[in-house]
RNA sequence: GGCCCUAUCGUCUAGAGGCCUAGGACGCCGGGUUCUCAACCCGGUAACGCGGGUUCGAAUCCCGCUGGGGCUACCA
């Protein structure tokens, strides 16, 4: 069978990783069935309040950032167009327009304020809340008496009032639903356009989806979809149902943004590699440890990889935790698999502007010394930062533990000393290493004995890098050369008087 | 509350009745290396929610309980 499966986002806010999440795993499968299988994107852009082109616009960008290429879609077209459903409206009517006539639905006059004090009531009463069928049972004469009125209407889904809807889902096999419990949904709005379950299934029929994946949220509602299909006549090719557990905060919680950044854009900005982020997104599905993985630098080839070993059926069905902390180490891995050289183009292509001061001849070199130090590109900027600027310090930034303050002047007026020999032709990284491991092993510490070279260096990392902890300091001293590194360590001493 | 889904280390997961003394990865802890910090290497910590069944044998199958989650809109 030809599969086709899609991913139908609304373009309601920022790009989540969900709906990357679930892309992903929609692109796999279709991927995965073999070379005729087809992934869908689709904009469900039908809540006309919260949609925005902005955001519409994002979620490609993110998507396609993420390597997740669709083979239909609103920017690409396809054989079953629109993918926008806005731009479906005329479609959506005529279904829509069938179901009432066949008596599969019905027109609602009741307004927000009616149905508002019927769920106040009904909560009151300790039932759960529902239509009441007040419109199902509405004469003609009352039907157009309120449309020549102009009451604004709604078209709901006429729903069995018992029995059982039995349905297969992938994962968790058969679900069971009374139909009792499922309400009579609203098909169509008063601004004329669908509500999601309608649009949902008229285009996942008309679209020719073999698979829908999706989120578990939608499990409870199902029981209205296959109804449609039925009214429709279309139940002998009801899509399979693959209900995805759905993505969670650290409480376990579903994933938001109150509890933990949900953004694309956010995961992008940070300084994520899109295959880092994807790689992650791939540990939720199947958490086996794959180092091929980490080999993939291009998100094509990675997302070729999970396909390899992509099993459907095989997703656990816990709801997994967002976990940040091992997306950052995933990304500090996909950072080092670069050489320097591209580091400076991914640097460049992420958006880093280099500070002038720092020539242009240094750069793969200290792009080299900080990527082993970074776990995000946003670390990159403040780690070097001072090749541009001198530090900016207080006397307590070079009171350090393991070096009394009057040893902490010695060393660093010894450094000078020492430094100031190195010819200015010498003046290397290996040279500079030398010269103050010697300098400070033959010094006396009175006070101070026996003071370790590791100790009495961190005066020097603060005094030249602004920080006991930083990049190399032979290798930043020879950058910055020996005029900027000397006046740095005086800077220093100044500092302690 | 009602309906539905779900349950292995703190986290992601492996596990398909005997290969389980439950494996890997992140995290954490310890060690090595080292000019700081990292990176890297080595080692350690830590889990089958509880109670009943079925079976010669259960993490695995069944039931109940408990915990977690979702849905309960003219949002998706």
């Amino acid at each position: 069978m030809k599969v086709r499966t899609r991913v139908a986002p609304s373009p309601t806010g920022d790009p989540h990783v969900a709906t990357a999440y679930v892309a992903m795993i929609n692109a796999c499968f279709a991927r995965a069935s073999g070379g005729d299988g087809r992934f869908i994107l689709r904009i469900e852009d039908t809540d006309r309040t919260r949609s925005t082109q902005a955001s519409e616009e994002a979620i490609l960008a993110s998507l396609d950032w993420l390597g997740l290429a669709w083979d239909e879609g609103p920017d690409v077209g396809g054989p079953h167009g629109p993918y926008r459903q806005s731009e479906r409206s005329a479609v959506y009517a005529e279904h829509a327009a069938r179901l009432l006539r066949d008596g599969h639905a019905f027109a609602c006059f009741c307004s927000a304020e009616r149905l508002e004090e019927m769920r106040v009531a009904q909560r009151a009463a300790h039932e759960p809340p529902h239509y009441d069928g007040h419109c199902l049972t509405l004469t003609h004469q009352a039907i157009q008496e309120n449309e020549r009125a102009g009451v604004p209407c709604v078209l709901r889904l006429k729903v069995p009032r018992d029995g059982v809807c039995v349905f297969e889902d992938v994962l968790r096999g058969r679900i069971e639903i009374e139909w009792k419990t499922v309400d009579m949904q609203v098909l169509m709005k008063s601004d004329g356009f669908p509500t999601y379950h309608l649009a949902n299934v008229v285009d996942d029929h008309l679209m020719e989806v073999t698979h829908v994946i999706r989120g578990e949220e939608w499990i409870s509602s199902t029981p209205k979809h296959l109804l449609l299909y039925d009214y429709f006549g279309w139940s002998g090719d009801t899509p399979t149902f693959c209900h995805l557990p759905l993505l969670r905060n650290p409480d376990k919680s579903k994933l938001s943004k109150r509890k933990n950044p949900t953004s694309i854009l956010y995961y992008r900005a940070r300084g994520f590699l899109p295959e880092a982020l994807l790689h992650f997104l791939g540990t939720l599905v199947d958490g086996r440890n794959d180092e091929a993985l980490l080999e993939c630098s291009a998100t094509s080839e990675l997302l070729e990889r999970m396909c390899s070993h992509f099993d459907l059926t095989r997703i656990s069905l816990g709801g997994p935790v967002f976990d940040l902390e091992k997306l950052t180490w995933l990304n500090g891995q996909h950072l080092r698999r670069h050489h320097a050289s591209e580091m400076l183009a991914i640097l460049e292509a992420w958006g880093y502007a280099w500070p002038p001061a720092i020539a242009a001849e240094h750069r793969e070199r200290i792009a080299r010394l900080a990527m082993d130090r970074i776990r995000t590109l946003d670390e990159f900027g403040p780690l070097v930062a001072f090749f541009a600027e001198r530090p900016d310090l207080s006397k307590a930034d070079l009171e350090l533990s393991k070096l009394p303050p009057a040893a902490a002047g010695e060393a660093l007026a010894l450094a000078l000393r020492a430094l100031a020999e190195i010819a200015d032709a010498l003046w290397r990284e290996a040279e500079i290493g030398n010269v103050l491991k010697a300098a400070v092993a033959a010094h006396e510490w009175p006070f101070a004995q026996g003071l370790r070279f590791r100790d009495a260096v961190r005066v020097y990392y603060v005094a030249v890098t602004g920080s006991p902890t930083s990049l190399p300091l032979f290798d930043a001293m020879e950058i910055l050369g020996k005029g900027e590194s000397l006046r740095r360590l005086e800077t220093a001493l100044e500092k302690l008087h």
